[in-house]
DNA sequence: CCGGGTTGAGCAAACGTTTACGTGCCCATC
DNA sequence: GATGGGCACGTAAACGTTTGCTCAACCCGG
């Protein structure tokens, strides 16, 4: 307590509305501010401020007694306050069509803990549908809410991916790519390289693909690049591909099921069917089952993700491994928010696992 | 800059550091500022509040001529400042045990897509094993962040439950019960009663019960009312029920599996299984199916839940109604911070759900 | 014409921090 | 014994809204 022409010179008007800070928790209901612990330890706001974040210009003696009496108090920062100062939110949307698939909700976890990690918080936004996507473009609801955002494998118009410019947040990708920003995806025209070859390593020829569609038009990048992926291995491989062995279904617990339905009525039998997810290739295996087809050795079946269910149904697949995908999205938030200049695009490796759904095809 | 002198009320320097507010979107960066409308459109910031947010005293036409030069400028709110300035956040905090198993994603999306249309956002709290939870109660990082704190079927210590009070936030929990705090959940004697009963009239008469562990001691209510049903059910059938009858195994995806091991291995094994969860009664089943036991003809097996995958596998389950429970428990949160008195404890009705996996046993 | 009610709008004080600047004070240095 | 440089701490101005007051103008019936 250095000058002050009296030895209070916090005067109790300015100390919002306490009059007689009683002994307990400051005055009833409203929880303690800084300006109460200030008063209490004799110092000035801008003091507490400064021992509370262990900056530089605090006494040490000064610092514990502030943080003993902050403790005593149970006092927390006012983050809209801390952050209405200091002009930054602390927050990060993460964008989902919906949290309750397995891909997004691996992802969001993923996020959400390597965020935490780093003191920030996680809103989350599902965005599901064509309608939805564009009010929350429209909209921006998280415009000033946010320090960055982001888009876990989100399919964006165009004329949507302008508006982007006006989020005022970073705005980072995780599992695609989309215009110019920074994005985590695993090489998928590679993932679907990968179980192709498998398939025509073991022998087949004749090899289908089951996929979802979003029903809705747009093309997302790590779509579009499986199918891309897949023709192209078969076509280098020579491989014939009538274009009923490419098969698409709405999105749902029964896709899988559903694809393998058209499959088994054709004609002509795939040997082996290559399933967008392991949901799919989980469903699948499951009407084989139910008619009657042995997997994998009337149909082999091969799924991407790295679903626990794989593991569960000794099914092969390519582990396209979300948690590191989430993690290096969150990495790459965190640089950014810190200002550095990470690399603005990571293409994680992706992984076969042969498991007992794969076997040569009964005839060549 | 007091008492305005002249016309121009709203001098310059007050408009943090706008010196001439160029066409565009007022000065490089920075969003606009409610100041920067006010500016604008020639009236003051108070008017400008008033009217973007639908308050009485703005006359139609000033209304409608600040609504468009909002929009012009696509201006939104400082949430912080908003905030700051009416003392309420806006948001909930969202605790699971971890977002990427089905339950607790389900749980979060029905929250969230309710609480969005309140108008709230949501942030998401991982907080998994005790060690994290004790962090968690102990430091209450969502203190101040949110108007209310939902806790998704979260196992709390007696020493814990104390700190709750302290949030200094509505706390409402999401299927089960806590102290007296607001809830809403399934009554999980009666699932288990609904399950077992659903054996017994079959004829069933060894019966066992698959269920994971937390492996942390905390006892959580609906678990131990699960389990409480299912003794109960079993003793009013005149059953008998030996140890042995009980598996418990840790989380994880092998443990209906694990379960279903050491029930096979038992000298005299149970003709029928009540799995705790629809993972753990699909992982059961494919472990059946691995050792070549006939479900449901040696071994009925009944689930808990209502995941999407019990339909894909025709598992007979009881449904607990997952997205029901997250609307009401959204409803629920934004009565309270309404200040409604809502009804502060819920009970949802839970259904049996006959499919494919049960049936009578083969010896009586 | 007058008084009272209504309406539209401005003033300024919160809200609880952060931070650029000051300002004494102590101590080492020449 | 000045000089000057840290150090510890205080001052006050942001940060961008919300909201209780105040006030002028206008309308209308009497």
């Amino acid at each position: 307590m250095v000058k002050g022409s009296g030895a209070n010179v916090y005067d109790l008007s300015s100390l919002t509305r306490v009059s007689t800070p009683p002994e307990g928790l400051s005055r009833e209901g409203t929880p303690a501010n800084m300006a109460d612990v200030a008063a209490r330890a004799g110092v000035s706001i801008a003091t507490v401020s400064r021992a509370l974040r262990d900056l530089p210009g605090v006494g040490q003696e000064t610092r514990d007694r502030i943080r003993a009496i902050a403790d005593e108090l149970s006092y927390v920062v006012s983050p809209e306050a801390s952050r209405l100062a200091r002009r930054e939110t602390g927050r990060v949307a993460v964008v989902v069509p919906r949290a309750d698939v397995w891909f997004y909700s691996a992802m969001l976890a993923g996020l959400e803990a390597r965020l935490r990690q780093a003191g920030l918080d996680v809103l989350v936004y599902q965005v599901d549908g064509v309608t939805a996507r564009s009010t929350f473009f429209r909209d921006l609801p998280s415009r000033r809410k946010v320090d960055a955002v982001v888009l876990v494998a989100m399919p964006v118009l165009a004329e949507e991916e302008k508006r982007l410019d006006l989020m005022g947040a970073e705005v980072v990708v995780a599992g695609g790519r989309l215009r110019d920003c920074p994005h985590v995806r695993v090489d998928d025209h590679e993932v679907a390289r990968l179980a192709v070859g498998h398939l025509l390593d073991l022998g087949h020829r004749r090899i289908a693909l089951v996929r979802t569609s979003d029903t809705e038009g747009t093309r997302w990048s790590a779509d579009v690049e499986r199918v891309r992926g897949f023709r192209d291995t078969l076509a280098a491989a020579g491989c014939p591909l009538p274009e009923e062995y490419v098969v698409t279904r709405p999105f749902g617990v029964r896709a899988g099921a559903d694809g393998v339905d058209a499959l088994l009525d054709l004609p002509e039998r795939p040997t082996a069917v290559f399933a967008y997810s392991d949901e799919l290739a989980v469903a699948a295996l499951q009407r084989l089952r139910e008619r009657g087809v042995d997997a994998p050795r009337e149909m082999s079946v091969v799924g991407v993700d790295g679903h626990p269910l794989a593991e569960l149904f000794d099914l092969t697949t390519v582990d396209q491994g979300v948690a590191a995908q989430a993690t290096s999205t969150a990495e790459l938030v965190v640089a950014l928010l810190r200002g550095d200049r990470p690399e603005r695009s990571t293409v994680l490796p992706s992984r076969l696992v042969v498991r007992g759904t794969t076997a040569a095809p009964l005839d060549g």
